[in-house]
DNA sequence: TTGCATACCTCGTATTGCTAGGTGTAGGAT
DNA sequence: ATCCTACACCTAGCAATACGAGGTATGCAA
């Protein structure tokens, strides 16, 4: 997959992911991975700046969790982010339907 | 439709729309406008650019136009566009497949 | 004790879409 | 005559963000 390529629909995703259940950054890439059948395999330098924006933005909200020694951030929707979720579904909408129609046309 | 969404599919789109034909610029953001039912409406700023780093990536060539005393830079695709094009529309689909996926998922 | 999976982080870079501003032609309306 | 709209091109600088590279640390199995 050519890098870049997420630009701009990261968050979706992401916000996606996470809105199936509250996750850890490590348990989120998983998650992605799994979902995608493997194609989206978010490199760290990727994963961890982009949950920091998205709690910075307040969609997501973090805590710290302890499990066998390691620590982990847990993040989960916040109403704001379940809203953006919902708008972000909409917009990734129409802008694959674009897409698909431009591509069908030429 | 938030802006940035297009980073790293808009080379996909140049390159379909010109494979239609050769087209000049302007023509090009019009063709796009309207394959997508308005919903891809090109800034200048965004359009230009965009050719002219097709053009020095090799993926498109341009001669130039007068037409009723109207300049015009013509666009078409090179034989490396073409098959750029073809790896582009392959990535986009497993791309879009991928998102799909995940959003089904959640 | 070596290696791997887990788990987090940040800095710097490159890319690229967009805003804002600029130039100029043609043709119709006021 | 003047204004407005559509046509048609361009660039400089900004902003956003995905990524590579590098760093820290735990638990467990070979």
């Amino acid at each position: 997959m050519k890098r870049e390529r997420l630009k701009g629909h990261l968050d979706l995703l992401l916000l996606a992911v996470v809105s199936a259940g509250a996750a850890h950054g490590y348990r989120i890439a998983r998650r992605l991975a799994d979902a995608s059948g493997g194609a989206l395999e978010l490199p760290e330098g990727t994963l961890y700046p982009a949950l920091h924006r998205l709690e910075s933005k307040k969609l997501l909200k973090s805590s710290w969790d302890t499990v066998g020694g390691r620590r982990r951030r847990v993040y989960d929707l916040t109403q704001e982010g379940k809203e953006a979720l919902t708008q972000e579904r909409t917009e990734w909408g129409s802008f694959a339907k674009a897409v698909e129609s431009v591509l069908d046309t030429a």
